[in-house]
DNA sequence: GTAGGGTTAG
């Protein structure tokens, strides 16, 4: 311990000797320090220990150094005391303070520092000002700038490359322009490039890009970063075709571009579809050296996908050494792009086993990948996941969980989703009243509709009145939609669309208001195939075959050659068992090589999915199947049921109609799964390709009641959910 | 002794 002190003695005097010698205002610091009862032994260890590995005299300026590269914010407080108490707080010294204290990453105390000196030169307030827009904190930066100049200091190429950011991060254009119009006058505006691309970058995120443009060409040496802002700015606005100009403009001139320039312009290649430039770029970037930059190859494999060439961009994931969450998102994103949901959830498995936490960006596309494969279970675990994570209460996140659990036939969990956001956004609230529309629940829709019309500053837009639409269509809510159709014509901010208008004929039309749907195609300018056919799919529900002819000739003048016109009809003619008409329009579709989609459904079992076909028994379970399926249906027979054998829509003899029905897919993939779940209080949920007909409709009711358990089917169109012989859709869809 | 640009989502 003796030696020990002794060596600090030593130390301390050797010191003391050699700043006197050399540096006197840091030796009159020490000597403060010296005399006084707060110098801490501990200070002058650490600061003995500085010394040592500096291996050469002490002066101010390393002292600095030194607390900054060991983040010391203790020593830097008490140089300061001891500067600021000998008056030494002149710009050298204070302004090397305050950069190791923006350094060591107090703002606070740079800020104290900056409060307190007398006098300070323009690299002060540069770094201050720097400090703040760096660190996200655009109203102190502005309000710097603002005191700095009405203080009477000018400021410089170096306020304004920094400080513009502030500007943009806020949204606020007439500060922006001023400050502009400031370094205008100043001559700082095209001479210095820095400011250049910092004006360009303000205006492009600002969504000026004409005057992003202009600044851009007034720059007297254009550099790469002045002209990437640029294409950044075009790329992000979607106006991809200046986007591919300015990077082309730039090669020509001779300005090579680097990492930053490629991932932005690679962004455009993709949203332009343009293979040929995409290439073009790709093997540009390749050639420049920018094989193993991860931004840049992100976006690369972003632009594969859109172009629809899955290979190619897993190709460039797995040459990526170390892929970022951005890259992961990207392949995950891409895949459910391409229609590969499975595999985005596989790859999705792996990146958490490779513990790369995902953000809100992996969880909505994920999410997503669940809503399109209507995989409830595994979309409730990734909800789990995104709880944990904390990233479940945001907009972007939530929406894509209402979606999931809406399409997934789970109304009352989008609920618990949507009342759990912090704050429901347009998009979210579409999402939950389109939920509520597929599954059948119209008047929850129209109260979540008009609460969000009169009593929030929501503007609605074009989903908002389609999904509205929907709701009132799946409910049979005529007068409600007619009223809903009205207003929406009548406002001119947003447009009426084709959308909006196949809906309201599907309305009035599944209501049996065939004439009014009739008429309101007629009032329509240009009416699509699509609305005409959905009007004829309505006469197909009221057997209306002589306005269905009508419609027919329509629709052929508009599309010759419609596939859906002639499978309509010909259900029409067999349904009305108009036969002669039947087989010639068979003969037609034949002549076409026409063929309806098989129908077809499914359900999914301990996290496997079961396919079922209409008559078709291929499945070594089909005998337990039909076992159940005879006995469910003698069950609902003892409780009502009588098959309807009008939906048969073949020429045979009642009993085989009978039969017939009895096959239906919905029916062999619900049988399968009363015989395979034990759990009775467990739901079961049937998808099917098309529409569920009327008689399944009437047997599914009977069979809940038989044995008691809730069904959930959803069709091509909507949900049904059946429960003590009743459906959610009231008969009506 | 201070400064500018990027990739993923409902």
């Amino acid at each position: 311990m003796a030696t020990y002190y002794c060596s600090i003695v030593l130390w301390r005097m050797r010191m003391i000797w050699r700043l006197r010698r050399n540096h006197g205002d840091v030796a009159r610091f020490f000597f403060h320090y010296e005399n006084s009862s707060s110098a801490s032994p501990c200070f002058f260890y650490s600061t003995a220990s500085l010394h040592s590995r500096m291996g050469h005299p002490l002066s101010f300026s390393s002292l600095v150094q030194q607390c900054t590269a060991t983040q010391n914010l203790s020593c830097l407080k008490i140089l300061q005391t001891h500067v600021i108490k000998n008056g030494l707080c002149h710009h050298s010294f204070g302004h090397k303070l305050l950069d190791s204290y923006i350094k060591c990453g107090s703002i606070y105390d740079a800020r104290r520092l900056f409060d307190e000196m007398p006098d300070r030169h323009i690299v002060t307030w540069n770094s201050m000002i720097s400090a703040y827009t760096s660190r996200n904190r655009s109203r102190e930066a502005v309000h710097l700038y603002e005191r700095m100049v009405s203080e009477g200091v000018f400021p410089d190429e170096y306020t304004y490359s920094s400080l513009f950011r502030a500007f943009s991060r806020l949204g606020v254009v007439l500060e922006a322009r001023r400050a502009h119009g400031r370094a205008v006058i100043l001559g700082l505006e095209t001479s210095n490039a820095f400011v250049g691309s910092a004006l360009v970058d303000m205006y492009a995120k600002l969504g000026e890009m004409k005057v992003a443009k202009l600044v851009c060409d007034g720059v007297f040496e254009q550099d790469v970063v002045l002209l990437t802002a640029l294409i950044v700015g075009y790329a992000q606005k979607g106006e991809d075709l200046m986007a591919l100009e300015v990077f082309l403009d730039m090669v020509r001139k001779g300005i090579r571009p680097n990492e930053f320039t490629f991932s932005s312009t690679l962004v455009s290649c993709a949203n332009l579809g343009d293979v040929k430039c995409g290439d073009m770029v790709h093997g540009l970037m390749t050639r420049s050296g920018y094989v193993s930059v991860v931004a840049s190859q992100t976006s690369l494999l972003t632009m594969y996908s859109k172009f629809g060439m899955v290979e190619e961009s897993l190709r460039v994931f797995s040459a990526l050494e170390d892929p970022n969450i951005v890259t992961w998102t990207s392949l995950i994103t891409g895949l459910i792009l391409n229609g590969k949901e499975e595999t985005s959830l596989l790859k999705f498995q792996e990146m958490i086993r490779s513990s790369i936490p995902p953000n809100s960006f992996t969880f909505s596309s994920v999410v997503r990948a669940c809503s399109r494969l209507a995989v409830l279970d595994t979309g409730k675990q990734i909800h789990a996941l995104a709880t944990k994570y904390g990233l479940d209460l945001g907009n972007y996140v939530g929406a894509t969980l209402i979606d999931m659990y809406g399409k997934c036939g789970a109304p009352d969990l989008a609920v618990l989703a949507f009342n759990a956001l912090v704050k429901a956004d347009l998009v979210s609230i579409n999402s939950m009243i389109f939920s509520y529309a597929i599954n059948g629940l119209g008047h929850e829709a129209l109260k979540l509709f008009y609460v969000t019309k009169d009593s929030s500053s929501l503007e609605l837009n074009e989903m908002t009145y389609l999904s509205i639409l929907l709701a009132c269509s799946n409910s049979g809510l005529v007068e409600e939609g007619q009223r809903i159709f009205t207003d929406l014509r009548d406002r001119t901010d947003i447009r009426l669309n084709s959308d909006h208008c196949s809906c309201m004929i599907d309305l009035l039309g599944r209501s049996g208001r065939l004439d009014e749907a009739e008429n309101l195609l007629n009032q329509l300018e240009n009416p699509d195939v699509v609305m005409w056919r959905t009007l004829l799919s309505a006469c197909r529900i009221y057997r209306e075959v002589k306005m269905a002819e009508r419609i027919r000739s329509k629709i052929l003048e508009l599309s010759p050659g419609d596939e859906g016109t002639h499978i309509l009809l010909s259900n029409l003619y067999a349904s009305t068992s108009n036969w002669d008409k039947f087989i010639e329009t068979k003969g037609v579709m034949k002549g076409m090589k026409l063929k309806k989609d098989p129908a077809m459904s499914w359900v999914e079992i301990d996290q496997e999915v079961h396919t079922f076909m209409a008559g078709d028994f291929p499945h070594s379970r089909s005998d337990d199947t039909l076992v159940k399926l005879e006995e469910l249906t003698t069950k609902a027979k003892n409780l009502g049921y009588i098959p309807d054998t009008s939906f048969v829509l073949q020429d045979m003899d009642e009993l085989n109609k009978e039969r017939s029905l009895y096959y239906h897919s919905e029916r062999l993939a619900i049988a399968f799964a009363l015989w395979r779940t034990t759990n009775k209080f467990s739901c079961i949920r049937v998808f099917k390709n098309l529409r569920v007909c009327g008689d399944c409709h009437s047997w599914i009711k009977f069979v809940t009641v038989a044995v008691g358990r809730e069904i959930i089917a959803r069709d091509s169109k909507r949900f049904h959910h059946f429960k003590n012989g009743a459906c959610s859709c009231g008969d009506y869809w």
